[in-house]
RNA sequence: GCCGAGAUGUUGGAAUAGGUAGACAAGAGGGACUUAAAAUCCCUUGGCUGCUAACAGCCGUGCGGGUUCGAUUCCCGCUCUCGGUACCA
């Protein structure tokens, strides 16, 4: 008996798909689904790691079009970005060379998998037809007064030898190199994220169907906060200093202020100062500079430096010390914070080490709270002391009325602060879109308005990074006239992050080949929102929330006509693998050497066995172990499909293909199979629904053990048995397309279907047959089972007691006892409670 | 530290409007076929006890309590694991 020829298979109904046009996107779709796949970056070429996402895809779009929906179901490549420039670096190749090349490696990989992909939609991010239209939304941004250029001290990396956003920095460090990062004082782009933060926060509630520790990770990194900013004067500064705090009841227990050393009063305190003092501050903010983000954020001592002024407590009158100190972040609130050691672990470790004096405004419930013996903070709620006018009440209701009473009083005022920053777009790299601005000494900051704005030439340019932009390196593409003035001008010679690439790729696909516009409104209207986004949680706050930033602005504009991109997200666990390099299991990656290539994989096993492993190794969601065993389980049960099939082909192939059957009609054996069949189809529509792949293939697998135990002598002595078991295999392999798309394809034409299944669409289910007229019920004693019962479907409480206690199991461990209490769950078990 | 998710046989995992725990696989053991091996097929496979067997009993879903006729599922208190986060005042 031939095994399974995958190798013939495969290629054949992939090109049946394809000549057919069947993944082709309609035009004028009537009931459309729009899957997609977060694109990957084109680094080397695919690994059975990369596989999960795609496979969860194609499951998707091949379930729902077999259900009837008009399918956009893409892909394509974010391509602009640094492996690129690195290769370029350290190989001296090209950049576009090189991802040119991973990209045809990447799509030739994927065509051995039988993807439902329309390559027709396809977009690369750093092709010209794409990337001016990046710039188009960057200077749509820019005409709505939602990307603006100012100077602050932003994160830099040296091993990517650019700055990166806040979402790029992790704990401190790059989130690409695990790098430390530092800051650096540049004159850099930055689009209005902010000016969305109340609408992303908001429209989280919209996302019924995403995870719910993505939409966590978002809420918190917003980090929408209530307080107050309350006013402390200074009475030689001709301004007052502003804090902001969360906590206003502790307004009494403030002992001194501090202010960030790159906040920019502190210039002005500098002046008032004696030269000394002045210098001792400028010593501190070079050492606050030069730190770390690590060194500065990290647990370790808050240092700081006393400012040589003091302030007036706004509501005691007395005077506070004001300090400098750099744990406070110049970029949060109003940069300058209130210092309540009593009340603060921050304050309290800094007035500990400076000597600082401590007082207790808030009691705990036990009473025990003492300013001069207290080793930590207290934060939580309590009881007001020390506080005129509220002695002895609740922290909870005097935090209220201060804040109102702050306000009233003209002292400050409640206000709501973010913990999002605008987003940082600018990049010193060369691989990526060019900023589409040009800075005219006599106009200002003017858009260039001849899109694309190309990037130089590979030649032309300084790729190795020295202290300058490579695109500054090349003079002449730098200098340009005023499209204003005409006069002499110099372009933005910065890239853009390549998150603005990737945050509105989904937008373009619904009409990628338009050379007019970014997209066409109504077109993108017709297939957006994406009904179904697959990808991995790592994106959670970078591209996730940077792609509903897009979409809300672009609807803002007027050009989109929803305000979320994505309806259901679906994010898939990694696949590991048994690393030689560190001995554990790791995430599948070049990097820990524990990579089975796709090619490879295809060329031994086929692309279906590959499927059938990802989807039943696991619930999607979760990580799972890449195991030789389980590559081997998989492709036993694809065999043992073909195999049953080969087996019986002479008699199934002739056989009358009938839809339904009279269940009254149909003999024991018969019914048993077409009912398991039936009750298979009806799991399997569900699971995948639900995304439940692992239980569909488990129910696969069931049915496929029933049709293995077929008689062969009953079905070659009957002819209706023949088209049950017809019947049975066929539902099966269309119901089993989504998963394993050619196998099934084949063995359907070869028991005489022509075209494909696409041509039938999703069987539906003859719901009587998947359940019986009897059902076995469990009989429990004092909750232990003792017994089974077979009765008829919905037979009443009294017979099946009757029944029960007449049982001989049953009499048996009731020998002695006294019946107190019979429960019944009609269907499925009987408790008789006995002592 | 804080927030979130989780803990079920040798392993991956099933089963939760509370109702037969361990579906389906993997591994292991035994058998059939074969000169032999591979492949394939069949059987066994949570632990303990009853000398062995069919069989029977007891225990068993991280730990300790609780609610209930009945708890992997609900409640309270722990332990551990994995993610996320990191001075946001």
């Amino acid at each position: 008996m031939a095994r399974y020829s995958f190798k013939d298979v495969e290629p054949k109904w992939q090109q049946v798909w394809e000549s057919k046009g069947i993944f082709k996107t309609p035009a004028n779709p009537a009931k459309k689904y729009y899957v997609l796949e977060m694109f990957p970056y084109p680094s080397g070429d695919l690994h059975v790691g990369h596989l999960k996402n795609y496979v969860i895809g194609d499951v998707v779009a091949r379930y729902k079009k077999l259900n009837g929906f008009d399918i956009l179901h893409p892909m394509g490549f974010d391509a602009f970005g640094l492996p690129a420039e690195n290769a370029a670096i350290e190989r001296n190749v090209s950049p576009a060379g090189w991802t040119y090349g991973n990209i045809e490696t990447y799509k030739k990989t994927m065509s051995l998998l039988g993807l439902s992909y329309d390559w027709d939609r396809e977009v690369v991010t750093c092709r010209e037809d794409y990337y001016r239209w990046t710039q188009h939304i960057f200077q749509l941004l820019y005409d709505n007064g939602l990307a603006y250029r100012k100077k602050a001290f932003v994160n830099w990396c040296n091993d990517c030898q650019t700055v990166l956003a806040n979402e790029q920095v992790e704990n401190g460090v790059c989130y690409r190199h695990g790098t430390p990062v530092t800051k650096k004082n540049l004159e850099q782009w930055f689009l209005k994220i902010t000016d969305f933060a109340d609408d992303l926060l908001a429209d989280l509630d919209l996302l019924k169907n995403w995870p719910e520790s993505v939409k966590k990770q978002q809420f918190d990194w917003i980090g929408k906060s209530y307080g107050v900013e309350i006013q402390f004067e200074q009475p030689e500064l001709n301004q007052k200093l502003t804090v902001f705090t969360t906590r206003p009841d502790t307004i009494y227990g403030v002992t001194f202020v501090t202010i960030s050393p790159e906040q920019p009063l502190v210039e002005e305190i500098k002046k008032l100062v004696p030269d000394s003092v002045k210098k001792g501050i400028e010593a501190y903010q070079v050492a606050s500079k030069a730190k770390t983000e690590i060194e500065r954020t990290s647990t370790g001592e808050k240092t700081g430096i006393y400012s040589g002024l003091d302030l007036i407590h706004p509501l005691t009158g007395k005077k506070v010390p004001l300090w400098i100190g750099d744990y406070v972040l110049a970029t949060y609130g109003t940069g300058i914070v209130m210092g309540v050691p009593a009340h603060d672990e921050r304050d309290f470790a800094f007035a500990k080490r400076y000597e600082l004096p401590i007082i207790l405004v808030i009691q705990n419930p036990e009473q025990n709270l003492n300013s001069e013996t207290m080793e930590t903070a207290w934060t939580d709620d309590g009881i007001m002391v020390n506080t005129p006018g509220f002695e002895g009440k609740s922290s909870t209701d005097f935090i209220q009325a201060i804040a109102d009473e702050i306000q009233t009083k003209g002292l400050g005022r409640k206000t709501i602060n973010y913990r999002l920053r605008d987003w940082l777009i600018s990049r010193q790299r060369y691989w990526g879109a060019p900023i589409p601005m040009i800075h005219c000494p006599a106009c200002g900051v003017v858009k260039d308005p001849n899109l694309p704005v190309r990037l130089p030439a590979e030649n032309k340019v300084q790729l190795k990074p020295q202290g300058k932009t490579p695109l500054e390196t090349d003079e002449s593409w730098l200098n340009t006239t005023c499209p204003s003035c005409g006069g002499p001008a110099k372009r933005d010679p910065d890239t853009m992050d390549t998150f603005m690439c990737s945050s509105w790729y989904y937008l373009r696909y619904a009409d990628n080949k338009n050379s007019e516009k970014l997209f066409d409104t109504e077109i993108a209207n017709t297939w957006l929102p994406v009904d179904q986004y697959i990808g991995g949680a790592e994106h959670a706050v970078l591209h996730l929330l940077y792609s509903r930033f897009i979409t809300k602005a672009l609807h803002r504009i007027g050009l989109v006509g929803f305000t979320e991109p994505f309806t259901n997200l679906f994010t898939q666990g990694m696949v590991t693998m048994f690393s030689p390099k560190t001995g554990k299991l790791e995430k599948m990656s070049k990097s820990k050497g524990n990579v089975v290539p796709v090619g490879e994989f295809v060329r031994e096993w086929g692309a279906d066995t590959g499927r059938v492993m990802i989807l039943f190794a696991a619930p999607p969601e979760r990580d799972f172990e890449w195991t030789n065993e389980g590559v081997a389980g998989a492709n036993r049960f694809l065999n043992r499909i073909w195999t049953f099939v080969q087996d019986n082909l002479d008699l199934l192939a002739p056989a009358e293909f009938k839809s339904q059957f009279e269940i009254s009609q149909l003999t024991p054996d018969s019914f048993k199979i077409y009912q398991k069949t039936h009750q298979t189809v009806k799991k399997v529509s569900a699971d995948l629904n639900e995304f439940k792949f692992n239980t569909a293939v488990a129910a696969f697998m069931e049915l496929m053990n029933d049709l293995n135990k077929t008689d062969r002598k009953s079905l070659e002595e009957s002819e209706e048995f023949q088209r049950v078991i017809k019947h049975c295999i066929v539902r099966f392999l269309e119901v089993f397309t989504p998963i394993a798309p050619h196998i099934s394809e084949e063995l359907l034409s070869q028991l005489g279907f022509a075209g494909t299944v696409f041509d039938r669409g999703w069987p539906s289910w003859h719901e009587d047959a998947t359940v019986s007229d009897t059902v076995s019920i469990v009989i429990q004693i004092n909750g232990k089972l003792r017994g089974n019962l077979d009765v008829a479907r919905d037979s009443d409480d009294e017979s099946v007691k009757k029944l029960a206690l007449e049982n001989e199991q049953a009499r048996k461990f009731l020998a002695g006892l006294s019946v107190v209490k019979l429960i019944v769950i009609p269907n499925k078990l009987i408790n008789i409670v006995a002592k």
